[in-house]
DNA sequence: ATCAAGATTACCT
DNA sequence: GGTAATCTTGATA
């Protein structure tokens, strides 16, 4: 079993503010995934925000469904959905109750459990060490290495399953901004965050 | 009931 | 660089 003693677990208060600062705030932090017998964990480098207030690309931006129902709860419960028939992409819900905003999690540097990534990523294939950046350096890639799927959707954070552990913040130097990627409505809003020069990152 | 779109990825030329 | 894969969801009738 996981530990956690030595380690700061991110709270409500830290959910709970606004979609931006969290987003931000989240690069560098560690997301945990406790399972049975293993444990998988990785440092965030990659994300986006989303807010259904003003943003078209949101999901929350019509208001609430069956779908998104977790986007409109305080903050601090994990999002997944699923998409393009084939991919889960999980997320950090934030803000206040009925806020509709959220985080995607959108790249990740393993730290433990990597070998059952790269096994749950590529069944078959070998991958060579200087693929390994492959294994979760976009959304559905993280999902699929961490099995994250629907049925973890509405996880709280604040639980003994999945949590982010806290971390440094990251120096402002090391930080970039760019605007969103694999969207077409509010494709404006420079609302993706990530660690600038990471291994990682989805594009570079 | 039907239908178009989708916060992506892998594989092709 | 282009596009097929694959299926759920939400909107419209």
């Amino acid at each position: 079993m996981f530990n956690t003693e030595n380690f700061t677990i991110l709270t409500k208060k830290f959910y709970s503010r606004p979609v931006l600062s969290v987003a931000r705030d989240l690069l560098g932090k560690i997301l945990v995934k406790v399972e049975s017998d293993k444990l998988l964990t990785g440092r965030i480098v990659e994300v986006e925000a989303y807010d259904g207030n003003t943003d078209q690309a949101a999901h929350s931006f019509n208001g609430r469904t069956e779908r998104n129902e977790v986007m409109f709860r305080e903050g601090g419960y994990f999002y997944v959905y699923f998409t393009y028939g084939v991919h889960h992409c999980c997320n950090i819900v934030t803000g206040k109750e009925n806020h509709g905003t959220a985080v995607l999690i959108r790249a990740i540097e393993p730290i433990d459990g990597i070998e059952i990534m790269v096994k749950r990523r590529f069944a078959k294939k070998k991958l060579s060490e200087k693929e390994l950046f492959n294994v979760t350096n976009g959304p559905g890639k993280i999902c699929k290495a961490f099995r994250f799927t629907r049925k973890d959707s509405g996880t709280e954070l604040t639980g003994k399953k999945i949590f982010i552990i806290d971390q440094p913040k990251l120096k402002k130097s090391k930080t970039g901004v760019s605007e969103r990627i694999g969207i077409t409505k509010s494709k404006e809003l420079k609302w993706r965050f990530f660690e600038i020069g990471n291994p990682y990152l989805s594009r570079k």
